[in-house]
DNA sequence: GCTCCGATGCTCT
DNA sequence: GAGCATCGGAGCC
């Protein structure tokens, strides 16, 4: 299991690629692997819903201990990310994209859709896996699980900018990004690029 | 009470 | 590749 509280933000997003999120709703696990994530720093990145020192009531569930569940409510769409380090500290990664892999049948019928469109998105992934705000602020394990190995190995981990960050400064082209290079569920890859393995070595 | 706006997604060109 | 739909929180009047 990753310690959440002691490890660097931007180490614990690439230790989440390839690591498996599941949740269960009515009786039915709905799961997949991670294969793309953003990090957000804190009260010095300017994207960040921390910048500033700024601490209002829906961002409290970003200052609990590292390994609680952080949702962002935006447009109707929900989106989720796993709180890092210390307490008070408002660093967290936020899943971007995963991999179906069970409950895919319950995923098509959430989403209305197939293929890669299920999951490539931080807002899609949450509405295939079901999730709603009553898992805001729970502790991972407890309504949202995370396996504690790693199945599937990245054979190339892509470092680059955060997606919907403008006019942030440096913050905006910050290598806070990562995914599996050739894995067509990552958000906004080219058709051209992918592999047929989906990028895992296994 | 009201306005502004965003860590998006969908649709159409 | 661009434009727009559309919801709730934050911050200010």
């Amino acid at each position: 299991m990753i310690d959440f509280i002691n490890t660097p933000t931007t180490e614990v997003a690439q230790l989440l690629i390839g690591k498996i999120i599941s949740h269960e709703v009515d009786g039915v696990v709905r799961s997949g692997i991670i294969v793309d994530t953003e990090c957000y720093m804190g009260e010095v990145d300017e994207a960040s819903h921390g910048f500033g020192g700024k601490r209002t009531q829906r961002m409290e569930a970003m200052f609990l201990e590292g390994g609680h569940i952080y949702l962002y409510e935006m447009r109707g769409h929900i989106l989720m990310n796993f709180v890092c380090g210390p307490i008070d500290h408002p660093e967290g990664v936020m899943i971007r994209a995963i991999e179906p892999l069970e409950g895919i049948a319950a995923m098509i019928q959430a989403r209305q859709t197939t293929g890669p469109n299920l999951t490539n998105g931080p807002a899609k992934l949450t509405q295939a896996l079901g999730i709603t705000m009553n898992s805001y602020g729970s502790l991972l394990g407890d309504t949202i699980h995370l396996s504690v190995s790693t199945p599937y190995k990245a054979r190339t981990i892509i470092k680059t900018s955060r997606i919907g960050i403008p006019n942030k400064g440096e913050w905006t082209y910050a290598p806070l990004r990562f995914y599996v290079r050739g894995n067509p569920y990552c958000s906004n890859v080219k058709k051209s690029t992918l592999d047929t393995d989906r990028g895992w070595t296994i």
